[in-house]
DNA sequence: TCCTTCTGGATTGGCGCCAATTTTGATGCC
DNA sequence: GGCATCAAAATTGGCGCCAATCCAGAAGGA
């Protein structure tokens, strides 16, 4: 157990310690094989045993996380061929949903996508995984808001979360992430032009690259 | 608490609780506010305290059922919008999932979804609403069991789950039902003839039409 | 020196108990 | 007669204890 994201002297609730350890596992402060023992997170995070088993079962629930019968709890591998196919219904979904948004994003949220798309290209040169998570997140939040069928958007956040940045980072080199950034203008432009055809490709372009963002 | 499907006298698993639960729910059995009491469940699978609360928890997860502090489990309301949404993602997977499957399916799989197809058409006339739910549930195993992208096959099923048949069916009239029928036929005719533009068009009338099957 | 066996310590996981809260039913008041 | 109030019963929900099991390291044998 060293994924960190400090564990406070409050106690933390059971729907926090999900998403604590969903982002530790997303960004690779823990890793696939990586044990999550009942103990130490209990004194970490200050929580109950209860909360703590609640928590890691809904880890389960959503297959970042294996069961080990009077083992414990530890981080799923990620099968490439799995991930690939997960990529495979996120580009179908994100193509469906580009035609949804293409004629409901205004030039403020443009703007918004723009300055998350700088972000993202900056921190890919000079920041931490996290902060690239953060701006590419945003940006996509950003396209999606208008987005008038929400289960949708749910979705594609959910399929997001079904597989770590880090795993899909990790055969990654620097030119398709930087290929991933110019996508993030790309997509500005073409919505602009509303062109949906062209948004469309670069929408499937952009999930299905080895390291989609 | 009137959802049926007798408790047994052995034991029941949370998976098990978590799989009669959610067919009790699927098939109307439990509808929309119906209060699932702890006690009761208790007694009537004679599963323990913990076993339940687990399973209750997993259906809050999946939002079939909701949960209010100190007073307890009750089955979700289900926002027809919400509905209508569900359905159009159904639709476009399902529309992807045909150009993967239409290439894949002989003449086996072609008559065993035959025998479902017909399977349908009949409990439509004369079975119960589990006969139908079951013989079209068998159809579309059918036709996705080749289907190479085993991730999209689980979320449509998932995405099947997350709407009673109950909830669909309740606004549905005979007519439409049978035209529900009458798309299976197609679709077998349609994946025969390897013809895949008309295909996904069926695809999806099949998924959005009032009360998708 | 390396492998196998055994024991002590540590961890998991389930069960039962009980406090907090809500619901139900009865009683009294307006 | 209807409504507010109150007490008893029922239900939920969390915490702690302890048995079952697993792991690490020591001891013994080849």
């Amino acid at each position: 157990m060293d994924g960190s994201e400090t564990g406070k002297a409050a106690p933390t609730r059971n729907r926090d310690l999900v998403r604590l350890l969903e982002t530790d596992i997303h960004l690779g402060r823990l890793g696939p094989g990586a044990w999550l023992r009942q103990i130490d997170l209990e004194a970490a995070y200050n929580a109950t045993r209860l909360d703590i088993r609640q928590a890691l079962d809904r880890l389960v629930e959503k297959r970042l996380v294996r069961h080990i019968a009077r083992r414990g709890y530890q981080v799923e591998d990620f099968d490439p061929a799995r991930v690939a196919q997960v990529m495979e219904v996120r580009a179908v979904l994100e193509v469906a949903a580009a035609a949804l948004v293409i004629d409901r994003l205004d030039d403020t949220a443009l703007a918004t996508m723009q300055q998350h798309a700088e972000a993202f290209a900056t921190a890919l040169e000079s920041g931490t995984v996290e902060d690239q998570e953060a701006a590419n997140i945003a940006f996509h939040t950003a396209m999606l808001a208008p987005c008038p069928n929400r289960e949708l958007v749910d979705l594609l956040f959910d399929l997001r979360a079904r597989v770590p940045a880090a795993v899909i980072r990790r055969r990654n080199t620097m030119d398709l992430l930087r290929r991933g950034a110019d996508h993030h203008f790309a997509i500005i432009r073409l919505i602009r032009t509303r062109d949906l055809p062209a948004l469309q490709q670069v929408m499937r372009d952009h999930n299905l690259s080895p390291g989609a963002p």
